[in-house]
This record gives structure tokens, C-alpha cells and sequence, in this order.
DNA sequence: CAGTATCCCCGATGATACTG
DNA sequence: CAGTATCATCGGGGATACTG
């Protein structure tokens, strides 16, 4: 049970929670040029709604991972930006950036031929 | 880093939306070590159902990331294995498993201030 | 053992409307 | 601009039962 890397408890899985959504890696990665103001963060990561984009920024505040500051200016201007852990945690998402760039072609073709093969054209 | 590689189409994107799951993440993990049965992966990875052991199993064969081997006996012994696409990808994995274990605890203690911040308990 | 087939539920997500 | 609030939906995933 308990002891085992793959539990329910363990750091990974943890970790997994709040990373497994890709919006959260889409929007550590977006911010790893520099702090965005809300709307820009949402046009970075295309796709996301407005909802879920205030959920994840939260959530990413409350985890340490991202920084929120509001200028008391009107209109509002809120902005987010990498802590030094949050620019920690972009790194090995880097990593994963680089893997995909390198081997999603090779995805893609084995996906292809896995298709291929379990499609009996010639039925 | 490309020009806007927040599209839906990039290959980030993709790999994504197959590794977002943590099941996927814990069965490549799981699997660093050497081949594994089919119920042998199921109790490395606590929690997951049959059927989407099965699911996850079939995807990632699909993409290339597996290779399944059945053995024509009775009763029947299937096994499951990292290509060596999949032990590419085994390391970025692992990157992100070591951050795991290394900051876990930084981004639980970011998370009980931000609770204690936002409970207007004492006062 | 290693799946496949079903039913069902819940919670994440999207769309929409409103506000400081 | 940067959210909050509410509602409806959709399907991923769990539980269970059956099979080669």
C-alpha cells in the first residue's frame, strides 16, 4: 500500500493533480518569458475559458508557483508571474516541451501504422 | 522556443493531451524498471480501474510507446514493455518526478499560508 | 489471466450574464 | 479589465458482470 512510489500519496501523484490538466503546464509556460496580465495570459493559451483560466491562475497562486499582483490602477491591471519555484517547476516541463517537439512526428506515425494495422481496409 | 507554441496544434498540445492523465505518467513509470504483466501494472498503479488500465495500456501501444507481447498460453500472460520511444520519454517523466519529491513540501507549505491567508479564522 | 461489455454518476468544463 | 455567479452538459472513470 503505502511505501510504494505509484500510491495515492506520494509526491508524484500529488504533483500529477496539479500539473495533469494541461492548462496549467500551457500557462507555466506561457509565463516563462516574463510577467501577463490576465487577458494576455488567456490569448497565450489558446482554448482556455475565461473560467477555468481564473481557476488555474488561483490554483497556481495558491500552490507557490505563481505570483499575483494587482495595481490599483482603473481599469484593473492584474498581473501573474513565475516565482522562483514556479520557474523551477518550467524547467522540466521544458524538457517535456523538448520531447515533444523532437518525437511527436514519431507519435504520430506509430499511431498511423497501429491504425493501419487494426483496420482491415481490405475487409 | 518557436513562435506561439500555445496553438492547439502544436506538438506541446498533443503530448499533453496523451501524458495528461496521470495514469499515463505512473504506467511509463512503472514500467523504467522492466517488462510487466498486465495485472502486475494494475498493482503498481493503485487505484486505476480495469478498464482503464486497459484504455491507457492500448493507447500508449498505439503510440508507440509500448509494445505488448501475449504469449499463446494457458492461462494467458500478456506483457507490456518501453520501446525505446517510451524510455525516451521515461526520462522528461522522471525530471518531473524528481522536481515532485524535491518541492512537494515548498509547494504544500505555499499552499497551507495561502489557506491560512485566505481563512479570516483569527483575527 | 487478461481482457470486453454495460450501466451510471459526478464533477470538470463551457456558455452566459453580471460587477467592482 | 479582471474577475464572480449560475446553470446545463458531457463524458471520463468506477463498479460490476461476463468471456476466451
Amino acid at each position: 500500500m503505502l511505501g510504494n512510489p505509484y500510491d495515492r500519496d506520494c509526491p508524484t501523484r500529488q504533483l500529477l493533480d496539479r500539473i495533469g490538466d494541461q492548462w496549467t503546464v500551457l500557462i507555466v509556460g506561457a509565463l516563462r518569458a516574463g510577467p501577463l496580465r490576465f487577458t494576455q495570459v488567456g490569448k497565450r493559451v489558446e482554448g482556455i475559458s475565461q473560467k477555468v483560466l481564473t481557476q488555474t491562475l488561483r490554483s497556481l497562486v495558491r500552490d507557490g508557483i505563481l505570483v499575483r499582483t494587482a495595481y490599483p490602477v482603473i481599469p484593473p491591471r492584474v498581473e501573474y508571474e513565475l516565482t522562483p519555484l514556479g520557474r523551477d517547476l518550467a524547467e522540466p516541463l521544458d524538457m517535456l516541451d523538448r520531447w515533444a517537439r523532437h518525437h511527436m512526428d514519431q507519435v504520430t506515425a506509430a499511431r498511423a501504422a497501429f491504425d493501419a494495422e487494426h483496420t482491415p481496409a481490405s475487409a
